[in-house]
DNA sequence: ACCACTATTGCGGCTCTTTGCGATAAGCTC
DNA sequence: GAGCTTATCGCAAAGAGCCGCAATAGTGGT
């Protein structure tokens, strides 16, 4: 099913603006922020609203078109559901950031389903702490 | 050694406001967002700005008095360094708050320092997922 | 092609938080 | 207690994000 389908059968639309963040987005990479993508729009179309991105971004993501996650920075970073599902570890230091499978978040994952009828996404928030790098320097 | 020592082997300096900060820190129970403590404050102290308060939040975090942990509703809430560290989960369907013990983080941290030399603060970010009881109602 | 319905947009404005800057006031020295 | 250095304060403004509202524009029905 496409997404068009996809959007309608939401009781949703698919307008200019929600193409072109959809599409902004696809071509990003990795974690962009919400800023990122209006500016990319604005490039060729100057006159969409900030709060348009982000209620577009709220769309698609409830559709499961795309994920959030908190960085430190507390700035959020938009990117496509369908990548592969990491976990994100940021250095508080130099503020290098690292992606790790969701395989190695899983066990703490299960503990807390287990133990606490928990059901936790680790990958919606970056775990915040100090990298390798950083940390072999400090020590020395 | 008292806090008037600690902030002046720092180079700081005990200041009226500074007191408010900690004071109101002090009475709150759990996990107060910055706002809340300028509320508090200007109750009886109504000359005292906002960042007064963050950057006093700072300073004190500086001196490990007080910490911060970010909520998904991406606030940040701050609470006495001398609780017991905590994990933080965090229904994103109905807000619930839970605290774990840490040890329950623990493994986790140990094989993100193992095998990516990765110092993580599992205490820094709550964990958002779904709780038991929105879990068993969703799911019914 | 036209209409009605309502999802969505753009705008203005608001919250929370941070930063720059000139003014204020700790805390030292004499 | 006066003077000096400079940490800290209050204010103004900026950035990220969100919300209400009136205007706009997809969509399905005729």
């Amino acid at each position: 099913m496409g997404i068009d389908e996809r959007l309608h059968a939401s009781g949703m639309r698919m307008t200019v603006q929600r193409r072109l963040v959809l599409e902004a987005l696809q071509r990003a990479r990795h974690h962009v922020t919400a800023d990122d993508i209006a500016t990319r729009i604005r490039a060729r179309h100057p006159q969409i609203d900030p709060s348009t991105v982000y209620r577009n971004l709220e769309a698609l993501e409830e559709l499961g078109y795309v994920t959030h996650t908190h960085f430190d920075d507390r700035v959020t970073r938009w990117h496509r559901a369908e990548a592969e599902r990491h976990g994100h570890l940021v250095c508080r230091s130099c503020g290098a950031e690292q992606e790790v499978p969701i395989g190695l978040l899983e066990p703490l994952a299960r503990r807390l389903r287990e133990e606490h009828g928990f059901r936790a996404d680790l990958a919606h928030s970056a775990i915040v702490g100090i990298c390798k790098d950083c940390s072999t320097v400090s020590s020395e």
